[in-house]
DNA sequence: TTTAATCCCATGTTATCCCATATGGTCCCA
DNA sequence: TGGGACCATATGGGATAACATGGGATTAAA
């Protein structure tokens, strides 16, 4: 399974695109797909963002959860959210308006490693919410 | 699992590039990548780092953290701080600006061995550390 | 036909590769 | 045990390739 680090900073141009990070794309390698799958983040606003292949993995988890469960309306409801996007040939995604509204992404977006998943934030952002944290953790 | 024992000065070069020690890359032969993870050491001016294999666990273990717990939040904002640095033919690795600031590393660095983990010191500020260190367990 | 997405090529910047060298240590053999 | 050949390491620098980014052209969709 990929493992996302760091942060890194990309512009979207004036046609929506953005470059994902070479080092996410090589993580990406063997996922099953040349591309990502992105969705709303829970309580925040930013997107996020993973290989197929975590996506497969949550889709047979779903399988396997009760019929009418609570978790299981809750997956369904995220998977249906979810956008596949695909690199082009510079390995860069289009951000769907409905994506980048959520985030209020225009100009500036950073890649936020995370993981098994990483996130996309409005680059003012998420600056913002690491000072926020920085200061509470010297607190 | 990697041991990284003893310490190494070595210099960086006007590229900003520094040798691991080759004990230290012998010590990582298996950890999945040509190369080591470095994030800011918490509460010191150095640079934390270790095999990806150690990463990956972290990143693991993240996963079966339950979503918008205080512990995963914190995990992730470590993951988000690393950078994967890889080797090149010669077995150096660069030193991203941001890290050798936290560090205040210029010329000379130390590679100091800690087990599981090392660290990179700017060369002035280790001396300082270990000789206050030891006339501490002098006295 | 108009709009939007994909492909393709061009560019500056930065990192990577590749080669060369000094130095110190190790190994081998007499 | 002493000498010498050999090798690995650390280090430096020039050439090369990769990356992020921009824009035009081609293709597909509404």
């Amino acid at each position: 399974m990929a493992v996302f680090l760091s942060t890194y900073l990309n512009k979207v141009d004036r046609k929506g695109r953005v470059s994902v990070p070479a080092a996410f794309r090589a993580a990406l390698a063997g996922s099953g797909s040349s591309g990502i799958v992105a969705y709303r983040a829970v309580k925040l606003p930013a997107i996020e963002a993973a290989g197929l292949d975590r996506i497969e993995e949550m889709s047979r988890r779903l399988d396997s959860l009760p019929e009418l469960s609570e978790e299981r309306e809750a997956l369904a409801t995220l998977l249906a959210d979810m956008e596949q996007l695909a690199f082009d040939g510079e390995g860069r995604i289009m951000l769907p308006p409905g994506l980048a509204k959520h985030a209020g992404i225009e100009g500036d977006a950073t890649f936020v490693g995370g993981g098994p998943t990483f996130q996309i934030w409005e680059a003012g952002r998420f600056t913002k919410k690491r000072c926020a944290r920085a200061s509470a953790s010297a607190a």
